[in-house]
DNA sequence: ATTCTTGCAAAAGATTTGCAAACAA
DNA sequence: TTGTTTGCAAATCTTTTGCAAGAAT
């Protein structure tokens, strides 16, 4: 059942933030849920007005301080590809990141062998890598199909 | 001479401005100088206190009007991978970045076989790639040198 | 009991905007 | 002369911070 599956969730939660020694919050169960119950990648302010009808006192700088709690503690992840805005991400896997430019929507995308990236380009001698992005900017399927280019 | 290949970038300029209805100014012309002289990728503050010895009443706002102007006719190009401040770049052609995680210094990376990142990635179906931005995190020549790990 | 978190307001940092005077075409 | 740019100040937007009261461990 939902329940079930729910509260393994939770659990999970609960344990990455306790090895911070963090705290588990209803403020920041929510923002968690919402986290992963959408599924695109929102901005805090976006987080901040879905929680808030859950829990309506909650304050933008909360959503904000849960946000790098749980980046911290690795039960998500933050984007920060340019946009005026941060967005976060339930995923912290090694992955990467689609975006359309005419509705904007960001779509994960998958890495198959992405240590082959190492023989596309030309890094500097002696630099180390440690990690890397890669973000794909075009059109997806929906708008060019409304477009009909 | 130096001054030909100076009179010669100028020109440059002055061109790809006109092409856009955008009048030459003195202010454009020295952020576009320091851009070319620098070999890193400076924000817009760093421009503005470099060109203020120059031009000492020029203020902040110039200086990012005139960087969206270069930006906009092609003379320049704006990186944006996530620090609080956007950088600027000489550069308008196809390559990528590495970011050294120590000293945080953002060095050039040329694309070898870029088309072949098509392969890497397991895109959504239907999106029609029109560009693609990498960047490389990991510690650089330099820094790994002082810190002998 | 102790430590962490909340919510509020204020602050901070980057960037943009409105506008009259100055400048380039 | 006409349209663009400048410099200034104020505004905007995102994010962070200080702090007293409240909640979690």
């Amino acid at each position: 059942m939902e329940n079930e599956e729910k509260k393994k969730e939770t659990g999970a939660l609960r344990e990455k933030l306790d090895a911070r020694g963090a705290h588990f919050t209803r403020q920041r169960a929510a923002v968690y849920d919402y986290l992963r119950q959408v599924d695109h990648h929102p901005t805090a302010d976006e987080i901040y007005l879905a929680v808030k009808s859950g829990l309506p006192k909650i304050s933008l700088a909360t959503v904000y301080k849960n946000l790098e709690a749980l980046v911290d503690c690795g039960a998500a992840s933050k984007l920060t590809y340019g946009d005026a805005a941060a967005r976060y991400d339930i995923r912290t896997d090694h992955h990467f990141h689609s975006r359309c430019r005419i509705c904007g929507k960001i779509a994960d995308v998958e890495p198959v062998r992405s240590d082959a990236l190492l023989g596309l380009i030309d890094l500097q001698a002696g630099f180390s890598i440690e990690n890397w992005r890669i973000e794909v900017i075009g059109i997806c399927l929906k708008c060019k199909e409304i477009r009909r280019d």
